[in-house]
DNA sequence: CTTTTTGCAATATGATTGTATGGTAACCGA
DNA sequence: TCGGTTACCATACAATCATATTGCAAAAAG
């Protein structure tokens, strides 16, 4: 057989090609055909690799939440060693939101496959878990920071917070800058009288 | 010509069919055919009415906004007479909430068309303004709440939970009554103060 | 050496898509 | 009553879709 070859490179470097083209025009301009193209191969190729679109569409899904995972480690890890648990709540929260083109790019085919998993009660399923993971990261940097009152109510509120100034940030509605203004007032007001 | 026909009506009947289908299966399961199945009439009747899907997607859209709009309306209309500044704002926020079937279908496909407007710069343009409409919308109620600080940050908050509060929902992560208990905690923490 | 196996491409298939076209029947204004 | 307009349907059309099939060349396995 000829050189053996990385299934999982190949399988990430189609999903690549699929959400370069999501995100430029939509998961509705995905087909097998537009993603060979992008990818550089043929419509064979991708099917080697991927039984059917929806079992790509499911990868790159998962893909996609690997990223976000590792760039919400990587933006912790960022601020050094002496960082206080505030410090590390928002470096968190921040990472969530997408203030750069790669992660505009993410976020608006995450948000995609998000909607789209909203009518598979399975695919739904999974979502669900991965939030309520988020909720329990958060509620515990949010108890390293010593707050009052519910933690999980906190929790979700930051999270749901994030997600709507992620929308905005998409839209256009608002600018990075404006977006991290809501929410370092929203954190001034609800940690900071803990935090001291 | 045959009877005379009330344009709009059919325009609304057509549109109504048209997010029932996106509610259940999805935009992407929304062709000519099967919204015209859905509203029981022929595929040709459909382009009489609308000129290419794309019209019937926009239509929808605003459509769909002057639900929401209405339910806004009704909700703050349904607090009798003798309603506080306060109470007017919370009604306003609750019904931007999917929290029973009619509007969670409706939040789903708004949702959906919302995304896929992000791809259109002509769509994302008409989105941000009606996303700029609702801040300062919201702004208004809170400044008659008596609030201190930036007003505007405020409303651009209090719209980021709703939004997120709308996907948690819309996934299953909380129930209707665990939003609400989020939305209201946040109330209490930022225009209590204020109100007395 | 064979003999498999594997990476990859080309092409076939049948369904489905948005839209265009041609028609029929009903009703209005003249 | 008659030309014209309108509501509506059936069907045709070319494109595109996801997927299945076939084939071939390269390299590992025997």
């Amino acid at each position: 057989m000829p050189k053996q070859v990385d299934h999982e490179q190949r399988r990430r470097q189609i999903s690549s090609a699929l959400w370069r083209i999501a995100a430029r025009r939509g998961l509705e301009s995905v087909s097998m055909r537009e993603v060979a193209a992008e990818a550089g191969m043929s419509v064979g190729l991708v099917q080697h690799y991927f039984a059917s679109k929806e079992e790509m569409l499911a990868y790159t899904s998962t893909h996609l939440r690997e990223r976000l995972e590792q760039r919400v480690r990587e933006s912790i890890a960022a601020l050094g060693s002496p960082a206080t648990p505030g410090q590390r709540l928002r470096a968190m929260l921040v990472a969530l939101l997408p203030t750069d083109p790669d992660s505009r790019d993410e976020t608006l085919v995450g948000m995609a496959l998000f909607i789209r998993a909203l009518n598979d009660p399975a695919l739904a399923t999974r979502y669900r878990h991965g939030r309520t993971q988020l909720t329990t990261a958060v509620a515990a940097q949010l108890a390293e920071c010593g707050v009052h009152g519910d933690g999980e109510v906190a929790a979700d509120t930051l999270l749901a917070l994030i997600d709507g100034l992620a929308s905005d940030l998409l839209l256009g509605h608002h600018t990075p800058a404006q977006a991290l203004r809501v929410l370092d007032d929203h954190l001034a007001k609800t940690t900071r009288p803990a935090i001291g």
